[in-house]
DNA sequence: ATATCAACTGAGACTGAGTGTCATATTTGG
DNA sequence: CCAAATATGACACTCAGTCTCAGTTGATAT
């Protein structure tokens, strides 16, 4: 049960991320070293690696899986995986607290301009093509490692990548809108896919 | 002109390549100090970050933009899109000098195993969503930022992750026979997408 | 209450990546 | 051959991450 250790531990897990958060936002990611973060939560630094294995870890701290899978499993059955994603996404996202919410975006803007936080939200969020591919088959009883399930998988987080770009390019956009834009888009087929190629007279070289 | 100096500085930094590569190979990744690599080269550690910023930056070495730009202009003129991708792919790994190929297949095992190597490859090497819309945008004379070029950049990297994801399920099938595969799925759209839901355990709740 | 066990914590040493500086060697151009 | 430019090595430094060890605190059974 809850015992005084776990709501402890809880309480300093919260302390640090709320003040690396803070600090990363203020002073900027790589001028805050992990002793500072440790002596503004005030605890030791070996607390601190003992509950964030890296610096990285202290920001990448989301709970929308559940969520997704909840609202998953609310949708109406029939209803075409494709929708069924987008429309998943977008109450799943619309039913975060508004602290999550807020979280969110402070860890949106610092995977913006911060390379290595892009690289590991990137890495672990549940964006793996792998991940994101087995659960969709365990849902619908699918061989994991088949063409389609991974292709369909590969396609859903194109579609985040696309988003997230889209967002970088202007920042101010809505990332959870413009995601529901893009698989709405999505759902019309590829884009481009058949846009044909004018003649090779003068392309341009980027090499 | 090729003076001396650009011959030499030439030839050290193949050379640490290739050592670090062997290194990487025969002892592993963690187990390989830049110290190993600069031992074996025999030159100063100062010297190996002077020709590779990061211990991944060795790895991170591939020529194959400039052979995948030709291969798109050699196109015909009114190839659809997606199958000017998956031709110019095609073509282009087909020119692969056998030594380029050899690097190209340590470093695909490389990032296979090694996350760190996995993340900066995903990062670098052309896979960014926001570099091929550039370079899709620069070819067609579109606007880079639109919603429909960035979601078939996308689309196009997701493609690329999933072939990625088969192959590490499946270690011994060729990549680029995969991503072929893959691109030739998707030209008859995307898989899954209007499949049907099944209801959540038991009969579905309609509301 | 108290003794005991398990877990949390802090201190500090250590490795390795990456940065910066400065003196020395080597190439290039005149 | 000389001087400017540049490549290099040696060294010191910061910081992330790992590890060990000892002290402390919470949980539990008597």
């Amino acid at each position: 049960m809850t015992g005084l250790r776990e709501r402890k531990k809880a309480r300093t897990r919260a302390e640090l991320q709320a003040h690396a958060l803070r600090l990363f936002r203020d002073r900027g990611w790589a001028a805050t070293t992990v002793d500072d973060i440790a002596a503004a939560a005030e605890v030791s630094r070996s607390t601190f690696f003992r509950y964030f294995p890296t610096k990285e870890d202290v920001v990448l701290f989301d709970d929308v899986d559940p969520l997704m899978a909840e609202a998953f499993d609310e949708l109406p059955a029939g209803t075409p995986l494709l929708s069924a994603f987008r429309r998943g996404l977008a109450t799943a996202f619309g039913r975060l607290d508004p602290e999550k919410r807020e979280l969110e975006e402070i860890r949106m803007g610092l995977a913006r301009t911060v390379p290595e936080i892009a690289a590991a939200v990137r890495e672990r969020n549940g964006l793996g093509v792998d991940q994101v591919a087995t659960k969709i088959a365990e849902g619908l009883g699918l061989d994991p490692g088949g063409l389609d399930v991974q292709l369909f998988a590969g396609v859903v987080t194109g579609a985040r990548l696309a988003a997230q770009s889209l967002v970088t390019r202007e920042p101010g956009r809505s990332y959870v809108d413009t995601l529901d834009a893009v698989l709405a888009r999505l759902e019309q087929g590829i884009p481009l896919a058949d846009l044909p190629l004018p003649g090779p007279t003068g392309p341009p070289r980027t090499g």
